[in-house]
Parts: C-alpha cells; sequence; structure tokens
DNA sequence: GTCTATACTTAGATAGAC
DNA sequence: GTCTATCTAAGTATAGAC
C-alpha cells in the first residue's frame, strides 16, 4: 500500500481557483495551491506537469461555470427571443462581475489553452448560438454571435478597468449597446428598408 | 561636478515600451530595461520609485501613440461622418494587432493607473468623441463613445485571444460590428420607426 | 546620477526516500 | 502519492561609495 492519497485533481483545480478568485491569477503559486488543499508543493506537480497546465484546467473550470450561469438565465427567461438574449447578455455581465480574476483567466492573451479548455471554450459559447439560431438564418448566426461576445466581453473588461471615468451612466451605455448588438425583430422578420441594415 | 547622466526618463520608458512590444509585460524585468538604456537597474530606481511606475508611464505613452495613430486616420479620411468612423475603427484595429502585448497594457485590470495615464487615457478617446459629436447630439455622445469602444476593444482582444477558431470569416463578423455599433443615418435624421430604435 | 554589492523574497521545478 | 530537501533562477528594492 502506497501513501493513500490526501486530496484529488478535481479538489486542486477548485482550490486553486478559489485563490485566483480572491488574488489574481498573478498572485497565487503552486505553493498556494497546495496549502490549501493541505499537501506539499511538489505534490502537485505529480498531478499537474507545469503551474501553466494548473491554469489550463482551471480555466476550463471556471468556462463551465461561465456557461451554468448563462444556461440558467435563458432557463429562467420567457419565449420572446430578445428577452432571453437580453438575459443573457445580462447574466453575462453579471458573471464577469462577481469573479474578476476568474474572468480575467478565460481572455488572457498569453494562456495556457488546453484542449480541455478550448473545448469548454466552445461549449460556453452554445447558449448564446443556441439563442441566435432561434431568431436568424443559420449563415448569420457565427457573425452574430461575435459581435455580440465582443461586445460583452469589451464592456465589461472596460468596466473592470475603470475606464467609464468620464461621468455619465454605464448602465445606459450598456443598454444601448445591447439595442444595438442583439438582433432586431425587423431583422427577424427580413424586413428591408431603404438605407437600414437589417443585419 | 556629480556623476553626468547616462540616460533620461523618456530613453527608458521608450526602452520598456519596446521590450514590452516585443516581449509582453511580464517578460520584461528592470534589469532588462537598465540593460537595453546601457546602465544598471538600481539607477532606474533614482527615476521610477517601483517597476508600476514605470509602467504606468508606459501606458501614458502608448495611448499617446495610439492617439496619434487615430487621429492621422481621420485627417486622411474624407468628410462623410460615417466614412471618418470606419477608418477611425480599422485604425484602431490595427494599431491592436501591431502591438499586441502594448495594447493589453492599455486594458490591464490591475495596471497601475497614475495621473499621467489617465490623462492619456481621455486623451486617447477624444477622437472618437470628435467625430462622434459630429453625427449625434451632445447626450448621446458619450454612451456611444463606450459601446463603439466596448465592440473594438472586445473584438480585437478576442482575435488576440485567439478566440476565432469556429471557421467563418473574422472580417464579416468585424464589418456587420461596426454596422450595428455605428450611428446610422437614420438615427442623425432623428428619424423614428415604430419598433425600431434609431440610436 | 550611477555604480557595486547585496539583502530579501519568492518562485518553479526536481531527486530520491518512504 | 506524498514527503523532505534542495537546486536553480530571478526578481524588486535598498545601502552606501564615488
Amino acid at each position: 500500500m502506497p501513501t493513500p492519497a490526501k486530496t484529488t485533481d478535481a479538489r486542486v483545480v477548485a482550490a486553486a481557483r478559489g485563490l485566483i478568485e480572491q488574488r489574481g491569477t498573478a498572485a497565487v503559486s503552486m505553493q498556494d495551491v497546495a496549502a490549501a488543499v493541505g499537501v506539499r508543493a511538489p505534490s502537485l506537480y505529480k498531478r499537474f506537469p507545469t503551474r501553466a497546465a494548473l491554469l489550463a484546467a482551471v480555466e476550463a473550470e471556471v468556462m463551465a461555470k461561465l456557461r451554468g450561469t448563462l444556461t440558467e438565465a435563458t432557463d429562467r427567461a420567457g419565449r420572446d427571443g430578445r428577452d432571453r438574449l437580453l438575459a443573457l447578455a445580462v447574466a453575462y455581465r453579471g458573471f464577469a462581475h462577481a469573479h474578476p480574476h476568474a474572468y480575467a483567466l478565460l481572455f488572457a492573451p498569453d494562456a495556457p489553452r488546453g484542449q480541455d479548455a478550448d473545448a469548454a471554450r466552445a461549449d460556453a459559447a452554445e447558449p448564446l448560438l443556441a439563442e441566435l439560431r432561434g431568431v436568424l438564418a443559420e449563415a448569420d448566426v457565427l457573425p452574430a454571435a461575435r459581435v455580440v461576445t465582443a461586445f460583452l466581453h469589451g464592456f465589461v473588461v472596460m468596466e473592470l478597468a475603470g475606464a467609464f471615468r468620464l461621468g455619465g451612466d454605464p448602465e445606459a451605455a450598456f443598454a444601448r449597446g445591447l439595442d444595438a448588438v442583439l438582433p432586431h425583430r425587423v431583422s427577424v422578420q427580413k424586413q428591408s428598408i431603404t438605407g437600414i441594415h437589417t443585419t
């Protein structure tokens, strides 16, 4: 009988995520994570070959949590396509505000990016894609999703970075932005009025 | 006669910016910067009290460069308000692609944020605000600017983070996003059609 | 203003016993 | 699978001479 396991991969990832949400990724060391699960640092390297590998696993878990938050939001929403998209957007922003450090990990340009993280990323995009499929032609779904995601991400990053200091009401800007980037009913009906792009 | 100065604050900042643009902020140490200007690390602390202070100065310089790029773009553009805004957006995206690491510094959530950096940030927002003033009512300018900036920033971050891997054409998504977030002529004319938000 | 020297801290990662 | 012990490396920052 070898030494019994004091922890599990899942516990390690969860602990790392907790610390990252509190302090930010840069302020969390392998020793911190090890201490949080009641183990010494070298033991972690039997489970995750490098710190980057552990971070990739955390990123995947955060993505999954984000996906869960988005799914819950649409589950609670009504049947109107636009209302559901609004609920999705509000939930997305809420998640970023609730877990700013974890959220930052998702779009870090130099992030690890393992297979799991990539799969989780594709998975997290599903709720939005599903909603858009309900109101747009198939060919329009992907570009529309990118526009919406870009706006949402950009907006919350600006908020978190404190870029909204010129006064005014960020809420109003957020509402206006959603109004612009979310598909309108007019586009669903494929209506076309000269001079107005319908999507 | 004390020891003659081997370098200047401006040179130090420029060197730091160069290194950051090549390797990214995290990979640049005070010693690296010192070596780049032909000096030892301790000397830098006579000019910038901490590493964070130096980074704040770099951030301010990058902001100024961004502003210059945007101003050039509108200088070259024609008179049509929408064309000028498009030129601005394309230039913004081009800057981010040309200097991804420096660009990342501008929206880092944990960035230093000194007075200079804040002033430079407000300054960099001017070209966009000026264009929007030309086509929108004053009360609409600030929220519109936030929507446009959020989209632009979110889009380039997603690109730089490699989030566009599901196929499709990012260019098409960018064009569509601009179409959505930039003010339309219909809004300039204050036209109002039931069911269609004009701004 | 710059230097040498160094304190101080911390990190990621490995070797080998149990 | 976990441990102790350790390597290796690097960083920020300070003291004090010139």
